[in-house]
DNA sequence: GGATTGTAGATTGTCAACAATATTCTGTTG
DNA sequence: CAACAGAATATTGTTGACAATCTACAATCC
């Protein structure tokens, strides 16, 4: 029973954000943020006298943040920012590797002139960024850089989960300064993703895209001095 | 700040299924089973009274199964069934293989006999329903086979993903009486999965996980009369 | 006759109050 | 003084009501 898509198109302009979605992202902010540690719980009074709103949009935000993987519910007693064991977090880095390998691939199936360029320049601001001694600015760049990748890909599933990996990651909330020589060799890469994607070798580009993120999980095992897979 | 275990233990027995839980299965189960199609309203008012609960906890639910990907919400016109395009369908099998290939290989590094002698077992089962002509059977025993490997895998992140996936999968609705043949050959790969986990070999036998499950993505395609990647 | 506007009904969004449960505090007892 | 019982408090679970918004239909105008 498909009308004109002309009526559909115009509902989906004039459509506000709801309130529940402002709060999950508020929500999201603070415990990405770690302005609610891990382990405490969500007061859903206070959090909803602090956002000026009621429980209601509160307790949806939280159930949306659950199957997020970024809080952890318990009957009765509230829900709570999800701690994160050294297992849980190895996990993650292989799955965000995988996704994002998967990612990578997709898009060296389907990459136009303009995302070529685009990843082009990206690579290149952050050479510039690394010679400059930006630490900043090269974390912005690859963050970019990856987005992007993940919007052009097309996988839409992927890139939400990509996403999704990506913020559970963060509440390992690991210092990650790098140093220079690191940053060169992540660059490396990054250029070494573009050309595999450039030439339409959906293999290669997804064997750069997941190597290239097992470096966090590499980075971790140094950290808490293990040598395991 | 640990008291004595008994009375965390009682704390933990006494605790109650939430109401949202129970209406989120049950929201899935109804999905699930077709009984609200793909591109259906979720009737906030009809579903509350039919569960006999107050629309709050529906709503609640109801957001826990957009992240799923089972519904998709839109401000003030409700949550709909979610209805999957044949490039969500590929993707989702791919991904669904991404993920069953990675819990066995994580299960190749850590099974123990108990859980090989299962799978060893589950897999002569089907066999013998392959014989019997109990394609009913052997639908189970196979989702019980790979229900088993996820959870033995220890992977936990993966396994919710890997579950997830499968029940958007479902989500298509498609009928997939395989006939005696191509039962034979599914079972020759579970074969090769247990093999490749009881020899600890994490590479081949993620392989072989992945590969098993992508016959889905080719029997879609064969479906669909494509040829496409 | 077709398009537009206005109105009525249905549905979602939000809230505040009440009930059920967990946690904390305090006094008592062995 | 430690352990327990019970009350007091805080917090979550659930509900029904009200406001905002959308959809469908009918009356009006060109």
């Amino acid at each position: 029973m498909q009308m004109r898509d002309t009526i559909r198109e115009s509902v989906a302009r004039r459509r506000q954000r709801p309130l529940v979605i402002e709060v999950r992202d508020e929500l999201e902010r603070m415990i990405l943020h770690g302005e609610i540690a891990p382990g405490e719980r969500l007061n859903e009074n206070a959090l909803a006298e602090q956002l000026g709103v009621s429980r209601g949009p509160v307790r949806e935000a939280a159930r949306s943040l659950e199957r997020e993987g970024l809080v952890q519910a318990v009957a009765n007693q509230g829900v709570f920012v999800r701690k994160l064991s050294i297992a849980d977090a190895l996990e993650l880095y292989d799955l965000r590797a995988m996704m994002a390998g998967y990612l990578c691939g997709a898009l060296a199936g389907r990459a136009d002139g303009a995302i070529r360029a685009e990843l082009r320049g990206l690579v290149e601001a952050m050479d510039r960024a690394i010679a400059a001694g930006d630490e900043r600015r090269y974390f912005d760049l690859n963050l970019q850089f990856h987005d992007r990748i993940a919007e052009a890909s097309g996988a839409e599933r992927a890139r939400a989960l990509y996403s999704a990996l990506c913020k559970e990651v963060r509440l390992m909330r690991l210092r990650v300064l790098q140093g220079e020589p690191s940053l060169r060799q992540s660059n490396e890469e990054h250029r070494r993703i573009v050309a595999a994607i450039e030439a339409g070798d959906a293999a290669a580009a997804t064997a750069a895209g997941a190597g290239h993120h097992e470096n966090g999980k590499k980075r971790l095992l140094d950290t808490i001095g293990q040598r395991d897979t």
